[in-house]
DNA sequence: ATAATTGCAAAGTCTTTGCAGTTTG
DNA sequence: CAAACTGCAAAGACTTTGCAATTAT
């Protein structure tokens, strides 16, 4: 794998604010006692970049082999696995199908569009009061952010 | 498959109201065009006879397997499929894995921990100001029955 | 009779795993 | 250098599909 054609990958997609969220990624893998590869910046890279921020495996893959065709499906898993284990990626599986993925520094909710599939981002606060209610009633500690929330978006709604 | 047979393990397994609701359900599927039949009277028996109502597909093959040895995987998810369009099965994707279905005459939420893997019940109502909110503020129509809550149970919260 | 359902086998999708070679710290 | 990571191939878990034979209405 050519270090220049990765370097200038990065360089090329990751703005300023994104290059700073890149680093301290990287700095957390590095002191879990992680290797920081091209190929796992390329795998941040694609999630920083990425329209919604919500990716499948399939989806990394697809970006990442633009700049490095031999990447490979087992890698994605084990990297995303590695990143999820960090807490700095979020896996949430919002039906059959595949799992998503998506950074975890910017708090919010899912709402999973159960007609298109599409993913909705909701304010994180949504379901503050369910987890209340839920501890003190049942004891139940509810993780917000592994719960998507399902229904129907605007448009599949008319 | 012997009727004999089958029968008398509908009979066996079935209580007085179980018995009623599945009279309820196979009306449900005449009248849309089913067929009843003895695999399917076995497959609803099968859920409303378990202990927790929530089972995977592989549960409902476990279960029916007993009375008839033949019964395929394949049959379990057609007729589950069917029994989800008509209304009357659930289907939720509790994480990586298989999905669990459950019959939906009795209205519940779950409560799914993701340290166990244990699916409890909550109270139908735990969404609903969750799901106001999102309709006036976003548009969404939040599904709460589609919506399984994750977290911790009690036990495994210590 | 005829349309639906079943068993079976095969394939499909998504994900994990074992291993030998390569790269990072 | 030692430990971690990667590509690759193979397998694993869960689900769907095609088809000929059977069964319900």
């Amino acid at each position: 794998m050519s270090r220049n054609r990765i370097a200038d990958a990065v360089e090329r997609a990751t703005d300023p604010a994104a290059a700073a969220h890149l680093a301290a990624i990287l700095e957390r893998l590095r002191h879990d006692g992680g290797r920081v590869t091209a190929t796992r910046r390329l795998v941040i890279d694609a999630m920083l970049g990425s329209h919604d921020h919500h990716l499948t495996a399939a989806d990394v893959v697809e970006a990442v082999r633009r700049d490095e065709p031999d990447f490979h499906p087992s890698t994605v898993y084990r990297t995303l696995d590695r990143l999820t284990e960090l807490g700095v990626v979020d896996r949430i599986q919002i039906g059959p199908g595949p799992a998503v993925y998506h950074l975890s520094h910017r708090p919010h909710r899912h709402l999973v569009c159960d007609g298109c599939g599409a993913v909705r981002e909701a304010p994180p606060d949504v379901l503050d009061a369910v987890a209340t209610r839920l501890a003190t009633e049942t004891g139940f500690a509810l993780n917000p952010g592994a719960t998507p929330l399902h229904g129907l978006c605007e448009a599949c709604t008319i």
